[in-house]
DNA sequence: GGGACGGTTCGGCGCTCACCGAAGTGTCCG
DNA sequence: CGGACACTTCGGTGAGCGCCGAACCGTCCC
């Protein structure tokens, strides 16, 4: 009761509980899963994370108090997701910090269907990963619309590109533009930011990309392909 | 034993464990601390966090297995820092993360003094941060040099201007030239990543900068001020 | 209405972990 | 050599936390 304490950073509070909430398995583990940017029921991260629904569901309520989560509830359901794109973000970091020890794990046969169309195309958050996210990332910067030797930021030209195909970039809100998330698979940065979001939903829309399934996979469509090679030359049989 | 896991994302240990390291308020101020990029001995560190060195001394075993902190012993003394780039970023990202809930905790007359001066100017890291760091950012975005507003970037011209001044980028390693990192006092972005550090280290060598005691503070010298202004156009009075 | 189902609350169990002080190791210095 | 000093190691203690199953509350559907 005391506070004995010295000075030690106000902010040190602050941090050690943000990190607590990162710093147990099975709710790291949701947030893994939740990564996909869609909405998860309680129900189904406590199957996926092997743990009792009570269990998860006490996990669920210091994520979402901790503003990590937002939660929606519909029904006897509880949808829950990633909150914001920042913390995605910062999901993703803690994620790529580890990605260089966690070599891959032995994959038996069943899985590496899945796992292959996951490595061909996939959305990480809100934007493309996996080998389409890498190809589309090249593609710009091969055009002089994306730096990435320097930083990484969206170039005049760049911004330009975006307008003509009718993208719109968002009114500048807090989030940066562009920005680079490591690939898990790839081990490569791709385009994040709200540009790399805008792209995403932009395919997704016209078409070019499907989801397969419910999961996080998606797949070029043969008007993908097309669009990808005539607006970006990008080779879109190479990605099937 | 039996390992009755289900599927449950084989990152999630590996991630669980490193927010771990961060996950304890006395761990956390000391990262928060060695932020300032130099090396503490451990009794500093301990008294700092106003814990018993056989305390600290566990602790550091932690970050140090862990990989957060590099050390280096030197007869009985054992002096410890943030073991490299990646880490000190990502520390400053969880940090601006929890930056905008933390509002300034109420200053005593005594402290003033120190924090004004770091609000001025301070290293955060390996490159400048407070005023200062903002104002050098602000003036090589005016410039043409940097991207500020569609990602972070160096322009060609910004690769000239580098050149130029005699600075070495270094061998483009696996660190971005340029990164945004968000001033906790500012809360605004300036320029971190190698083209942020090596700028610092210029400014020091030159004696354009010079260290206030031994912490973190840095103020700008009268060949400083004249320096600034004729690079950057910077009215370095202001940041006296 | 009644039963299946998703989610939450609660009590209790067991483990982990941060902390300390005391004792031990190694280094520096008079 | 002997004493001050920085740090580490080791037992012990107390608090916190993740987990479960059982009981409970709403919602959906037959």
């Amino acid at each position: 009761m005391l506070e004995g304490m010295t000075s030690k950073d106000p902010r040190a509070g602050a941090l050690a509980r943000l990190a607590s909430l990162a710093a147990d398995e099975t709710r790291a583990a949701c947030l893994l899963a939740l990564l996909d940017g869609r909405a998860w029921t309680a129900g189904e991260l406590a199957r996926h994370c092997g743990v009792a629904a009570s269990t998860l569901s006490e996990h669920l309520g210091k994520l979402v108090g901790g503003g990590l989560l937002a939660e929606e509830r519909q029904g006897r359901h509880r949808y829950v997701r990633i909150a914001d794109a920042r913390v995605a973000q910062l999901v993703e970091d803690l994620t790529a910090h580890i990605a260089p020890d966690a070599a891959e794990p032995p994959r038996g046969l069943r899985q590496s269907g899945a796992d292959s169309a996951m490595a061909r195309g996939r959305t990480c958050y809100d934007h493309l990963a996996g080998r389409l996210g890498i190809a589309v990332t090249d593609a710009l910067t091969a055009r002089g619309l994306l730096l990435q030797d320097t930083g990484f930021a969206l170039t005049d030209a760049g911004l330009d590109w975006f307008g003509a195909l009718g993208v719109d970039l968002g009114g500048r809100g807090r989030r940066p533009l562009a920005r680079a998330c490591l690939d898990w698979t790839e081990r490569r940065p791709h385009l994040a930011g709200a540009a790399g979001a805008a792209l995403c939903r932009h395919l997704l829309d016209q078409g070019w990309c499907v989801r397969i399934g419910s999961g996080r996979a998606v797949k070029v469509t043969g008007a993908g392909e097309r669009a990808l090679t005539d607006l970006l030359g990008i080779d879109a049989a190479a990605l099937r």
